[in-house]
DNA sequence: CCACCAGAGCTC
DNA sequence: AGCTCTGGTGGC
């Protein structure tokens, strides 16, 4: 009898093997001779292609007496191989923990309940989060199994904390680690041990038939994979609640794009605009901070400075953000301390592409790194983020007598050690500190660094992080100042009242013209020879799928390709044959898929 | 003489 | 992407 089995790994096809006899169920796993040794696979079926120009080995041993990938999980991987672009075997080993894939066994007693359930969707949207938490926690209360997302471990965290002991005795907290904690917890869950699982992103691959899912901050990039395969756990949980006719509530205090499409928003508190405090200062009538050469780099206002002090004195905690993934880094010489300035306008260069190339940010001249100082022929050239350190050492100097500290998302300190009021420093991270601390102001330091992108989503994410600004973790009594330094005239009106349905209408129409998600998808590959991407191109072409050739005469973005398509579909057949055994590994081939969606 | 490693080679 | 097999290095 021969089989289809699916090898977790960058393979999209499945392999065949022979086992004598057929009792073997999808999504069951079995040990198999792959390459030098041995592998735990995922039987798939029984084998239809009648290829022979491979040995056909056995199966070794079932491991499973049943598809163990229950609860929709073992579709829900098919699917996420075929519209992700990654194949069945990458979705089995993001969606796993990893002692499944070892092949360690482990005891279930199945009790699925077959309620006659019906998928549908509704949702909460709410400025205030405390009024949405309690709204979960009415949610988690009734007697149906939920799952509740989170975009940050954080956050999931806290929920869970605070729940009432009741409930707390029901749920279970997705670990944010993987190894023996996540897989203890994974079994607890497969089990039916709690009703309710709060967790973190990753959470939406819970092992176990939930009649609720529940995203909270379902507009929040915190849903985003860090990883390939890129997708958004938020789409993950919509597509499993239509598997599992469960019920999808989607909450936030602002809709993403999908779902302010979809129409049919129930607003609460919409118009609570009364405590919103939005400041523009310019940033051109900053203070000149400098550090090791870099000069202006840091802009600080009087402004800033000066409502800084005030609340610091009235006992508030201040929050300065500089989000320096924004910008790259700015190169100067270790040498002579001076910043490598553009040959042709002056401005100061940034490095890209670790270092091989500099850019200049005001003319956009694009030049090789140099290999020498152009000053003092120093040889060592450093592209120095100036970023939170250097911050902490200007703000030190500007701001006496109070706490100032760092915020790394990384590293856990403990607020509680130092007396308040700080001043806290951070990347948009940071804002997640609205929900523990009360901070009567945030500065954004250069909200112009985020606009200078080219993605399609940089301004929802500037619209989306001013809002957090002056939303997050609001409590009923407290007020709050958001401050931004720009340069921008314009930026005002956009942002002013921080109206999102104005906002998304005016963002949706132009993006909906150049066919940008969430109308389409775009999808970013890299193809390095020259050859094969010109075929490639012309395969995409025939079913009319038009590919842009990314590659430039300085070879900074040699081999990508990207492509704007409506689905998935027709893309992953033509790309299927290069994700063979025998093609997906060499070097020329098809790498680093990201597909945008949302 | 063998532990320890980086790199190569292989995969129905 | 694992896995194991290889051949070189270095410790004594």
């Amino acid at each position: 009898m021969l089989l289809d089995v699916i090898v977790p790994g960058p393979w999209w096809n499945a392999f065949t093997y022979n086992f004598n006899n057929n009792n073997l169920k999808s999504g069951s796993r079995v040990r198999i001779p792959f390459g030098n040794g041995g592998r735990v696979g995922f039987i798939c079926g029984v084998n239809s292609s009648q290829q022979n120009n491979f040995e056909i080995k056995d199966i070794i041993e079932p491991i499973d007496a049943d598809n163990i990938l229950q609860f929709g999980l073992w579709e829900l991987a098919l699917w996420l191989g075929r519209t992700y672009l990654c194949g069945a075997g990458m979705a089995l080993k993001t969606m796993l923990p990893s002692q499944i894939l070892t092949g360690e066994k482990f005891n279930f007693n199945l009790n699925i309940n077959n309620l006659n359930k019906n998928f549908y969707e509704k949702n909460f949207f709410d400025s205030r989060e405390y009024s949405r938490l309690d709204f979960y926690i009415e949610m988690l209360r009734r007697p149906v199994k939920n799952l509740i997302l989170f975009p940050e471990n954080n956050s999931a965290n806290k929920f869970f904390k605070n729940l009432p002991s009741d409930l707390k005795d029901l749920s279970i907290l997705w670990p944010s680690v993987g190894g023996k904690k996540l897989w203890d917890a994974w079994r607890e869950i497969y089990s039916g041990n709690f009703k309710n699982v709060i967790a973190p992103p990753g959470g939406v691959f819970a092992p176990f038939d939930f009649d609720c899912v529940i995203v909270e901050d379902e507009a929040s990039e915190g849903y985003l994979s860090r990883r390939t395969p890129v997708f958004s756990a938020r789409s993950i949980a919509g597509k499993r609640a239509l598997d599992l006719k469960a019920e999808l509530i989607l909450g936030g205090s602002v809709p993403s794009a999908k779902t302010f499409l979809r129409g049919n928003i129930n607003y609460k508190n919409y118009k609570n605009n009364k405590n919103l405090d939005l400041i523009f200062v310019d940033i051109n009538r900053s203070l000149k901070v400098e550090e090791r050469g870099i000069e202006g780099v840091l802009p600080v206002t009087v402004s800033m400075l000066e409502r800084t002090r005030s609340e610091l004195r009235a006992g508030h905690n201040v929050l300065w953000l500089l989000d320096r993934k924004g910008g790259a880094a700015e190169v100067f010489c270790l040498n002579c301390g001076k910043a490598v300035k553009c040959s042709k306008c002056g401005s100061i260069m940034r490095s890209e592409h670790d270092g091989k190339f500099l850019r200049c940010p005001h003319c956009n001249n694009v030049q090789e790194m140099f290999n020498k100082c152009p000053e003092c022929g120093g040889e060592i050239l450093s592209g120095k983020r100036p970023g939170l350190e250097v911050l902490f050492n200007a703000a030190n100097r500007l701001i006496k007598d109070y706490k100032i500290i760092i915020h790394d998302v990384n590293k856990k300190f403990n607020l509680k050690d130092f007396a308040q009021p700080y001043l806290i420093l951070g990347t948009r991270g940071a804002l997640s500190l609205c929900s523990e601390l009360d901070i009567s102001l945030i500065a954004w330091l250069d909200l112009d660094a985020e606009l200078r992108r080219s993605d399609y989503n940089a301004r929802w994410r500037v619209f989306s992080m001013i809002w957090q600004s002056c939303r997050r973790g609001l409590s009923q009594e407290q007020t709050r100042k958001v401050l931004i330094q720009t340069r921008r005239e314009n930026l005002k009106f956009s942002l002013n009242n921080l109206n999102w349905e104005k906002f998304w209408r005016s963002e949706l129409e132009t993006r909906r013209d150049l066919d940008l998600p969430p109308f389409n998808l775009l999808i970013k590959l890299n193809c390095a020879n020259k050859l094969k991407r010109e075929s490639l191109i012309s395969k995409l072409d025939e079913t009319g799928i038009i590919a842009m050739d990314l590659s430039d005469d300085l070879n900074i973005n040699n081999g990508t390709l990207l492509i704007s398509a409506p689905s998935v579909k027709n893309i992953y057949k033509i790309l299927e044959p290069y994700f063979d055994l025998f093609n997906h590994k060499d070097y020329n081939s098809i790498k680093n898929i990201v597909i945008y969606a949302e």
